[in-house]
DNA sequence: CGATAACTTGAACGATCACTCAAATATTAT
DNA sequence: ATAATATTTGAGTGATCGTTCAAGTTATCG
């Protein structure tokens, strides 16, 4: 037999990322991964090491998967302002059964590790830090664009924007009345249009 | 030996809280809590029954600790709006030591238990609801005394500013620079007083 | 000073944890 | 077909999990 397909690989760590995200790294067992993977301890030990590296590979998975889908909303977006409050309400706009709607993967790994598995809390504050930078990037580019104030302090706004996003994300994760957190994103968007300035 | 007295058992509550806040749930193991207690096993089983049974009883010590705290402020405070705006710079303002400088209990725990633990998320979930009606209440306050637009949308506000409370608690436990939360809580802090109308 | 009650002790429980490895099975090369 | 290689299997590892309980210790009371 040769090595597991690329295919195999990756379905087996995007299950393990949704079993991870969903119940965190401490409550996950070695039982469900061997569930959800359909592979026995041997397959899982000799493919990802351990559970830590398979954790870490997942929390790859995830930060790639957030940094290109926000890359790619501002790509296509008529201007960076508006890509940036779209990428808000869009979190509200989830569909009722989406997996996702819960709070962000990197968040909830450092809530769970942070004083228990300093290498992995480590990584995924670098992590954040990447897409804060991405944040940064964008409204910098509203400003080169004209649409902010020549003043406005890109870094400040964007770890605002980054609180936003996780407050919206922990109203999902609640289950809080959709409605209400169609408020609250709408709330947190307008806050960027208002940094519109006239051209 | 007559019965534990109330201030041992609430030293022991003290010390469980704090190990539990630290750890979380899942990552606080029994040997954690016989260290800090400094009981042994049979002692704590004795005094609070299970773990769960000492984790809930420490969200309840955790509960109405925070609920007091706000209200004091409040009650002090000149203006409610003010109090309100003081209170989001306060968690700024915590010295560097201060064993309170991470995230809220009630937020750890739900991003802990809510796909493991549903008793201790249900209860969690509650806890949060009543401080957000304090919020609420809070913010009524402030439309009374005419500080507030009167059709102002006390809820909508208090579940913007439980949120904004959620993003600076969040910075704290990520450890970072303490000027940009102060700048961050800023931000958030003038929003709140923006919303004052004159009189 | 005993008797009784209150509380603490720590060894031990079965269950589960993350993890290993020799044996079995499947694939490829010849 | 056969040999060589790659991969899977699942029972089993020691450690640790939350929990129990009979025995021991300490206090209170007559």
């Amino acid at each position: 037999m040769s090595r597991p397909t690329q295919y195999q690989r990756d379905t087996a760590l995007e299950a393990a990322m949704q079993v991870f995200w969903q119940k965190g790294y401490h409550a996950t067992s070695l039982k469900d991964l061997e569930a959800v993977l359909e592979m026995k301890p041997g397959s899982i030990y000799a493919a990802f090491s351990s559970k830590e590296n398979l954790y870490l590979l997942s929390l790859d998975r995830y930060f790639d998967r957030s940094l290109t889908r926000f890359q790619d909303l501002m790509d296509k977006a008529p201007s960076a302002l508006t890509g940036l409050a779209d990428h808000l309400r869009g979190f509200a706009k989830m569909p009722p059964q989406d997996h996702a709607r819960q709070v962000c993967m990197l968040t909830k790994t450092l809530v769970d590790t942070t004083n228990t598995d300093p290498e992995i809390a480590a990584r995924t504050k670098a992590y954040l830090e990447r897409i804060r930078e991405a944040f940064t990037a964008a409204f910098e580019r509203a400003k080169a664009e004209g649409e902010l104030a020549p003043d406005a302090d890109c870094a400040r706004l964007a770890r605002r924007f980054q609180a936003s996003i996780s407050a919206i994300r922990f109203e999902l994760h609640l289950g809080t009345d959709p409605e209400d957190i169609t408020a609250l994103a709408e709330d947190f968007a307008r806050e960027i249009e208002a940094l519109r300035q006239d051209t």
